[in-house]
DNA sequence: CAAACATGTAACTTAAAGGTTACATATAAG
DNA sequence: CTTATATGTAACCTTTAAGTTACATGTTTG
């Protein structure tokens, strides 16, 4: 789960999955063609996204295709909607009205302090 | 946008994120008393989350209490499911009756947050 | 086989992230 | 007023991220 953190962290690595999205089984060069830095540079961007499981390859002769897997990416939707369902389901209400609602119902409540992945 | 994922991809901020949600209007010294590591470096974690917006501050004559804004993580969760929709929509059903089912289990569930200091 | 092509690896540089200690400021309380 | 408390700033160190150039390997194709 951090992996998948750390590889979204990077607008180049954003910028990537979207075009491997667009253009599945792309191989290496058709996506560092679409970027100003080297070829090596954009290898190990896939590289990171490959350990993250963002991306998946397929190695047929000496191309290397390239696809995008959004597990992980829903795998996060759910860590947030679980962690933050109240307040993913506040946009509903608003968020003033959410913090007033909070503040107001603590005196009775205990303390609960999740675990971070 | 970018510095909503950057701050997302440390796993403290994220713990921190955490902690404030669950503790709202809780001081700095509240936060840093959870972590091993210092006051010092919290702060700079705190100053980042701050700067993406993730927390918003009340300064209280020597106090500042922090709350946790989700307002940054609906917009990436929009980002992703507007660009990646796509893949996204075979679970939008399943989404769609997990908040309602949030939403009615809200009523009745006691909420997890206690006020600090 | 030789040349062109697609990808892979190694070594290095620079910049940024993440942490530390020491010191400074501002408010509350005795 | 003095002291304890809560937060803020400065300077520094170490590790990692992100890029570079140069070279190596493996696979088609003429």
């Amino acid at each position: 789960m951090d992996d998948t953190f750390s590889a979204l962290a990077n607008k180049t690595r954003r910028q990537i999955l979207d075009y491997v999205k667009n253009n599945p089984a792309c191989l290496v060069n058709d996506i560092s063609n679409q970027f100003a830095m080297s070829r090596i540079a954009i290898m190990k961007h896939l590289k990171i996204l490959e350990s993250a499981n963002l991306l998946v390859t397929e190695k047929v002769g000496k191309a290397k295709h390239h696809y995008f897997n959004v597990i992980p990416i829903q795998q996060i939707y759910d860590r947030w909607t679980d962690e933050y369902s109240r307040f993913m389901a506040s946009r509903l209400t608003g968020f003033k009205n959410q913090i007033e609602q909070e503040l107001k119902d603590t005196e009775n409540e205990p303390k609960q302090t999740k675990k971070c992945s």
